[in-house]
RNA sequence: GGGCCGGUAGCUCAGGUGGUUAGAGCGCACGCCUGAUAAGCGUGAGGUCGCAAGUUCAACUCUUGCUCGGCCCA
């Protein structure tokens, strides 16, 4: 025995194949295609069958373009939410779904015929609509792959669109419910119109650019007043379109706003008194003191006169002052031109006095054929036309009345986003759905208000955002004149301007939407549709589509309710969007639900955030900041951007990037290897080797009270969709009370004591458990790795049908365990000034002296410490131990004779495993 | 331009109702181990808590303004 015998291959190292590497990119499909093969959706659904149910309504995202970081974001936290609640043992189905209509892919089938020198209006709106179709199709197909790279286990192969002829059947069948309620109305309203596209555009279809327009000032003769000393003066107004003159109607003034009357050269001018100064300069002559002064109340009763009042008709018509809260003294004259047919204040201001909007310019931007000045000219968007040397501004030159003009007001100004052309107000025949119509249970805002009252917010800060969005808002526009949509599939009686209600003429249109989709909506069939109480030719049949949002808004109606998903069920238990569909889908489910069924269709709404660059900014081509999930997922694996989106603070604005990567991977390393050591060490446990947890050393029951806070936490992490708290948790968990702690301490134990010795199978036990648990809590996060990590020790189920773990009840005195864990720190900061000194370098050379009333442990504070001998003393003190080195456990112990010889313990088994070869 | 939200160490995040030297993990530096080894352990250095005023005995925490960034709207 005095030899130096190597005891290398007496010591129990931990075993395992699984590799350290991950390899993920590499590694992940084939795991992917053994879910597939093996319907692992199919799978978790039977395993919960007859279960609670939690259900989580999928938003569509577009169907059009790859998926972005966005969608990754999105669909990781829904997949978390899901994988969460089934592991809590809920039934948590999740069917995924495509918003399919819209202008965007309709935009992008007529590229294609621009392409091909082909009319879009030459193609029949049947053939047109079926190119729309097959694009949505092809990028549903597309995103779907891409989706269910990322891990996300959905009913992938039964996904709802919103263009499937059930989904347009319900979706008629929503808009005929607010029909036969009563809650639409045909009304003329200045929206957004895009002369290029001769339609109606939704805010989201609109962008802002800053562009440099013409401003003019323009006076208008004062031909009567309260106040004598205004007739025969001019008031001054001031516009950067030019093209709305001709449709003026009438002046605005602000009643708190100071004005004045100045002379400028031969004429008398009315303006706001703080604006003299900018007018002066814009006219070129000075404004002289004033003639007289007053606030704009006192104009109550002016009335003036249009500039081209000698064309007669409608020109020569009074053009009144009228009070407007609207007018600022920020810019112009004080004064403000009113043209209801081409802004929202406007429209607003002159209905209240009963002036009408007069349709003057045509769908495509030109002043109708009959307009009294400048009839049949346009586009009105054309900087040439509303230029300083334009025929608008001539005229008004002409006749005197022009003040200034330049072509130099720089200023942001709505765009189609499609076509990037300018856009205006125009007043057009729209189907609203009223937001203050007095009903049975409130109006629909008040019923929307109360819903946003009883839904959970998370973060809670989305209530107040939506609530004041709802409490805002105008009426619900719904028509558009395009043509991939849904129509708003309504018949008006010709002679009396009221739409058809009847339930028998709206069954048979549903009925046709169902069998064909939408192209069932076309004349051919009106009749059909009418049936015998009505005749075709009686009634306009309405070629509108809807708004988008309201196929959205009714996608709970058509997957939820319609019962073609019978797992699912109406309301929702949550809906799960970034923070900008408080304006969009959150609040279109909520109207369209409210408004047919009286509450929104969830319970709670959880929203997250946008992802910036590492700089904190938005992502964008113009910036060339952009980072795709499919070049993630290639270059470092699903897993790693699952944990990146798990690990950030979603609900808010949260950065990606080169270096924030490089963390999650190395956070992802830490836990692989941790679940490495665990197989390792567990290699060949039986259940034989188990260990009750009363009949653990303190160690090991305090462990097992530590998981049990672990647990805790990410339950309530869990509940509260707190998933960075969840991540950080597991990481902290794994880093600071398993590998630096627990692991190393028990490193000699797993290494050196006998199989049977009582401490080791406690501790294996433990690990155990701890194996049982941690691969469940990894297992919605990193949903490859913990798969792999499972079937590395248990070939055969997928750990994703495991359920939440049952730990086993453990009692330990934390406090003195606490106590111990702060006097650990102090010896480890003791121990590495000898370090630095050389005196020792492995902690085991350290004899510790502690101070005598330091707690004690179990098994002794050197175990503790992985220290050599600890005494006791006045105060903490390390020097290096006398002791000889076991030649095995590499322990210092007295009892050692000489370095490399062996200790009592080590003694004790090498001779059990010599008997054993023997 | 308006509404709402956010800006704590290199990174990701904690910091009830204002109260001693602002914390954690990772990374980094230095060191230990070489029987978890492209692993493990230890120690340490990093922050005028976006900026500026104000309230207060006392502010990262309250108020105001500014700034940067974001979403929505105009």
């Amino acid at each position: 025995m005095t030899d130096k015998r190597d005891y290398r291959d007496t010591v129990f190292l931990p075993k395992t194949d699984f590799p350290m590497k991950a390899g993920l990119p590499q590694k992940e499909p084939g795991i992917l295609a053994r879910w597939q093969e093996e319907d692992i959706y199919g799978q978790v659904r039977a395993a919960r069958a007859g279960r609670d149910t939690f259900i989580l309504h999928d938003g569509p995202p577009y169907a059009n373009g790859d998926m972005h970081i966005g969608h990754a974001l999105n669909h990781i936290l829904k997949d978390m939410v899901v994988r969460t609640q089934t592991l809590l043992g809920k039934d948590a189905p999740y069917v995924p779904g495509w918003d399919c209509h819209g202008l965007p892919i309709e935009w992008k089938v007529e590229e294609e015929y621009r392409k091909k020198k082909k009319n879009k209006d030459e193609v029949p709106p049947k053939e047109f609509r079926a190119e729309c179709r097959a694009y949505a199709q092809k990028w549903v197909d597309v995103q779907r792959e891409q989706l269910k790279r990322l891990g996300i286990n959905a009913a992938w192969d039964r996904p709802y669109l919103t263009m499937d002829f059930q989904a347009e059947a319900t979706i008629v069948g929503e808009l005929l419910k607010f029909a036969e309620s009563g809650q639409l109305y045909r009304g003329a309203k200045p929206v957004m119109w895009s002369p290029v596209e001769k339609t109606a555009l939704a805010e989201a279809e609109v962008e802002y650019e800053d562009i440099v327009s013409t401003q003019i000032d323009v006076a208008f003769e004062i031909t009567d007043s309260p106040i004598a000393a205004l007739k025969g003066a001019y008031a001054v107004i001031w516009t950067t379109t030019p093209w709305t003159i001709p449709v003026n109607q009438a002046l605005a003034y602000g009643p708190e706003v100071d004005y004045v009357l100045v002379q400028a050269g031969d004429k008398r001018v009315l303006l706001a008194a703080p604006l003299v100064a900018a007018a002066a300069a814009r006219f070129g002559i000075a404004l002289e003191s004033p003639l007289w002064e007053g606030k704009g109340t006192e104009l109550a009763g002016t009335v003036a006169r249009h500039p081209m009042h000698a064309l007669g008709g409608f020109f020569a018509e009074p053009r009144p002052l009228l009070a407007g809260d609207f007018v600022t003294t920020d810019s112009g004259t004080g004064l403000v031109h009113m043209a209801p047919d081409h802004g929202e204040d406007d429209f607003a201001l002159c209905k209240a006095h009963g002036i009408e909007p007069k349709f003057a310019v045509t769908a495509d931007g030109k002043y109708r054929e009959d307009w009294g000045w400048l009839g049949g000219q346009g586009s009105v968007i054309n900087p040439k036309f509303n230029a300083p040397d334009g025929p608008i501004c001539s005229a008004l030159a002409e006749v005197g009345a022009l003040m200034a003009a330049s072509a130099d007001y720089k200023h942001s100004y709505p765009h189609s986003w499609r076509s990037k052309a300018k856009v205006i107000y125009r007043c057009t025949p729209q189907w609203f759905v009223p937001m203050d119509q007095a009903r049975e249970g409130g109006t629909l805002r008040e019923k929307a208000v109360a819903a946003i009252a009883a839904t959970r917010f998370v973060p809670e800060k989305g209530r107040n955002r939506i609530g004041a969005m709802v409490e805002g808002r105008p009426d619900w526009v719904l028509s558009r004149q395009r043509a991939w949509g849904v129509p708003i599939t309504l018949f008006v009686n010709r002679q009396t301007g009221q739409y058809l209600a009847d339930p028998e003429v709206n069954a048979r249109i549903i009925a046709g939407v169902m069998a064909e989709g939408v192209d069932a909506w076309d004349d051919e069939r009106a009749q059909d549709y009418l049936g015998d109480k009505y005749q075709a030719e009686d009634y306009e049949r309405v070629t509108d589509i809807l708004d988008v949002w309201f196929d959205s808004g009714s996608t709970h109606a058509f997957v939820l309710e319609s019962g073609r998903w019978p797992e699912l069920r109406w309301p929702a238990d949550l809906y799960l969007e970034g923070s900008d569909q408080h304006r969009g889908w959150f609040q279109s489910s909520l109207l369209e639900s409210c408004a047919t069924r009286g509450r929104a269709p969830y319970d709670a709404i959880l929203t997250h955030g946008f992802t910036m660059d590492a700089k904190g900014l938005k992502m964008s081509k113009s910036l060339g900041n952009t980072i795709s999930p499919l070049d993630l997922m290639r270059d470092y694996g699903a897993d790693i951007l699952r944990l990146w989106a798990l690990s950030v603070d979603f609900t808010e604005d949260h950065r990606i990037g080169k270096e924030i990567l490089a963390g999650v991977a190395d956070q992802y390393r830490k836990l692989r290897n941790t679940f490495r050591y665990l197989l390792g060490a567990l290699a060949d446990f039986s259940e034989d080797e188990r260990v009750a947890p009363e009949a653990m050393p303190e160690l090991e029951r305090y462990m097992l009270v530590r998981l049990s806070g672990l647990d805790s936490t990410l339950r309530q992490a869990v509940a509260d969709y707190d998933f960075n708290t969840y991540v950080r948790a597991l990481t902290e968990f794994c880093n600071e009370d398993l590998s630096a702690f627990f692991f190393d301490i028990r490193k000699d134990s797993l290494y050196c004591d006998a199989p049977a010795d009582p401490k080791r199978r406690a501790y294996r036990t433990v690990l155990d458990v701890l194996f049982h648990a941690l691969v469940r809590y990894a297992a919605p996060v990193l949903v490859f790795t913990a798969e792999e990590v499972w079937q590395s020790r248990t070939p055969g189920a997928s750990v994703h049908l495991l359920e939440w773990p049952e730990l086993p009840a453990a009692q330990a005195d934390v406090a003195q365990w606490e106590a111990l864990r702060a006097l650990r720190t102090r010896v480890n900061e003791a121990i590495e000034p000898l370090r630095r000194e050389k005196v020792l370098g492995s902690g085991l050379e350290a004899r510790v002296t502690v101070p005598a009333d330091a707690p004690e442990a179990e098994d002794g504070l050197a175990e503790l410490f992985i220290s050599a001998t600890v005494t006791r003393g006045q105060e903490l003190a390390v020097t290096r131990t006398d002791d000889h080195k076991c030649g095995r456990c590499w322990r210092h112990l007295p009892e050692v004779s000489e370095d490399g010889a062996l200790c009592a313990r080590c003694d004790s088994v090498v001779a059990t495993l010599d008997g054993q070869a023997a």
